[in-house]
DNA sequence: AGTAATAAGTGAAATTAATCACAAATAGAT
DNA sequence: ATCTATTTGTGATTAATTTCACTTATTACT
């Protein structure tokens, strides 16, 4: 049974196991990961063993092969499309994020009520919100950023889920939760700048865990 | 001792608040929190209990007060003033983002590299990173939103540290480390991305915790 | 080939976090 | 004023997570 937090290990590790690939190293030490992570070497041992990943005792991991297990593992064997609904600032500075392509994601459309907004012809079409499920259907979409106002979160929400969406990543201030049918992560960007300024303004008495 | 999940809960705890207080609400109880957020109400109590915030047994929480502690304990009696560094399209989102002010916090300049972005008249104005250090001096900066490309994040770090600030919050891919003079945190909208697709493609296998 | 050194793999131990369950308090009813 | 129902506050318990510490495999050296 795996969990959240060890998901996004996984994904450190994928990030820093790239990073060192691209230094030309080829195989690696829980020892080098653990050091480099802040998080210790059995952590990281048990980490890999949870998801199947094995390496050589005395010899390490090979850097090429953990990768390629991260990568079945996430299912990077096909490009995982991506739609952004709610194309205010957040929402545009989302779609054209350029981090993602490099991980087999690409956002392939906008959605938004403000017909202002609306461009079928542009790189990344911004279609309006009617054409949702239509879109979602045609293209078996299955994961959707959510960046809409904090009002419309909940309707948008709704529509996402009679489409038929798998999950969504919350941008809102409203906060959902995740359910058999959908799974939605929220990110709450006021709730990081603060949690951040209680951090800085208390930092004698606050313990540091969850790294990310 | 706290730590950063339980300041995230406080976070929620104080975003509920504000809904029922709106909606007329005078008084909670651990049992009606914990319905909305999906924690125990026990849980709710030890936190309340960690950051001295009291109710009255029989009689709950009243909301008013508990949202006034909530407020010294964040420190909210003070507006906290954040720059940004990097106004590319996600720093320029952030920037006019306009969730901060109802926290008191604001948004008070942008730095960049790029001549073209830089606009000193602007109502939020952006300037030229080499203006960076005396600002920070001069208004007693605190607080920073970095969304600067991947490869200026480690020389924007430093400069940053140089500077005195206290905190980051660092939407690069590039992962940094708190340590005694600055703390750092890491949001990856990628490794978000990617934690959530993992989740939809593997629902059954995924032990859902930490919510935020 | 044999040996020493090293690092994965993994149960046991320790730590950390969350829940349970109950005593003490208190608001409201009688 | 007394009683009763209800909810806080908290020590004890349970659960989850991480680290420890040891066994076993494997590489490299003699």
């Amino acid at each position: 049974m795996k969990n959240k937090s060890q998901i996004f290990r996984l994904l450190n590790y994928k990030n820093l196991l790239k990073q060192l690939k691209a230094l030309g190293f080829k195989k690696v030490f829980s020892d080098n990961i653990s050091d480099t992570l802040e998080i210790s070497s059995s952590l990281v041992r048990k980490d890999f063993g949870t998801f199947g990943i094995t390496g050589n005792r005395k010899g390490g991991y090979d850097i090429e092969t953990v990768l390629n297990k991260i990568d079945d593992i996430l299912g990077k064997d096909e490009v995982q499309r991506v739609i952004v609904v709610g194309v205010g600032r957040i929402g545009q500075a989302l779609m054209h994020y350029n981090g993602f392509s490099n991980e087999g994601i690409e956002i392939i459309a906008g959605f938004d009520t403000d017909s202002n907004r609306i461009d079928e012809k542009a790189e990344i079409p911004v279609y309006s919100i009617d054409k949702l499920s239509d879109y979602v259907h045609n293209n078996k979409i299955q994961i959707a950023i959510m960046s809409v106002p904090k009002l419309a979160a909940k309707h948008t929400v709704e529509i996402l889920e009679q489409c038929g969406i798998g999950g969504v990543l919350n941008f809102t201030s409203m906060k959902f939760k995740s359910h058999d049918e959908m799974t939605i992560n929220n990110i709450d960007i006021v709730n990081e700048l603060e949690n951040l300024i209680y951090q800085v303004n208390n930092r004698e008495e606050i313990q540091d865990n969850n790294q990310n």
